[in-house]
DNA sequence: CCAAGATACCTTGACAGACGAGGTACTGTG
DNA sequence: CACAGTACCTCGTCTGTCAAGGTATCTTGG
């Protein structure tokens, strides 16, 4: 079950930024944190994950480089550019508005008893 | 520019058996209570809607009859069955999860100020 | 009377994002 | 030395959104 994928699916990029906001990272480490924050119910699958990545650098959202760790798997790290905080902010903004208007429109803070 | 629809995606179903919860309905006039609801900021596009409305009635959400109205347009009645009022209960309960953990990883909540 | 707009329904094809299933390469542990 | 873990990647499929078209009926203005 966990959680309902379709209403993560417009928050991938900015769940993305907003932990590269806290300083460079790489994929995986980012995935594990989301598991831990979200106390386990959630993490993206890698193939998500990677074209999410893709995605952002393409937009020119985030800029990679190779870490260069002597030992153990290389990793590719990512930096948010000023565009990316942007976007991220901007999205936090329509993140609010959405979720306002799905409470409203789903019936959140009504009385939903029925007569 | 709008409400990015990418954040509505997963709440759709919910959406329109939110709105059948409070008795027969069809789908322009669904679709305008939303625009009302939503000050104009948000409707469904029609392909999108009437797909929706398929997918509810495949799925046994809800079910159809033609309206008996002798004059203007036909209209295509939609009710909701208790498999619908079940999934839309359920619905409401993941949406709850689901903000929540958005929130969390998005950061509403947490100071975000630069150290 | 007829064109235009509103109401109300529907279909087709394209596109984007999520993801299952597969793969590579390295390290540490029993 | 096999296996689990870290860490990356790609391909093909599926699902939901939507632009662009279409149909039929009623109302309103010129």
């Amino acid at each position: 079950m966990s959680i309902a994928s379709d209403l993560l699916r417009g928050s991938t990029d900015t769940i993305i930024l907003a932990h590269l906001l806290k300083g460079d990272s790489y994929a995986y480490e980012i995935n594990k944190n989301i598991r831990q924050k979200s106390s386990g119910s959630f993490e993206f699958k890698e193939a998500t994950l990677y074209t999410a990545f893709r995605r952002l650098e393409q937009s020119g959202c985030i800029s990679s480089y190779w870490g260069d760790e002597e030992t153990g798997a290389r990793r590719r790290y990512y930096t948010i550019t000023t565009i990316g905080r942007n976007t991220f902010y901007q999205n936090q903004k329509e993140w609010q508005n959405a979720r306002e208007l799905i409470d409203s429109l789903v019936g959140i803070g009504e009385d939903t008893d029925g007569k």
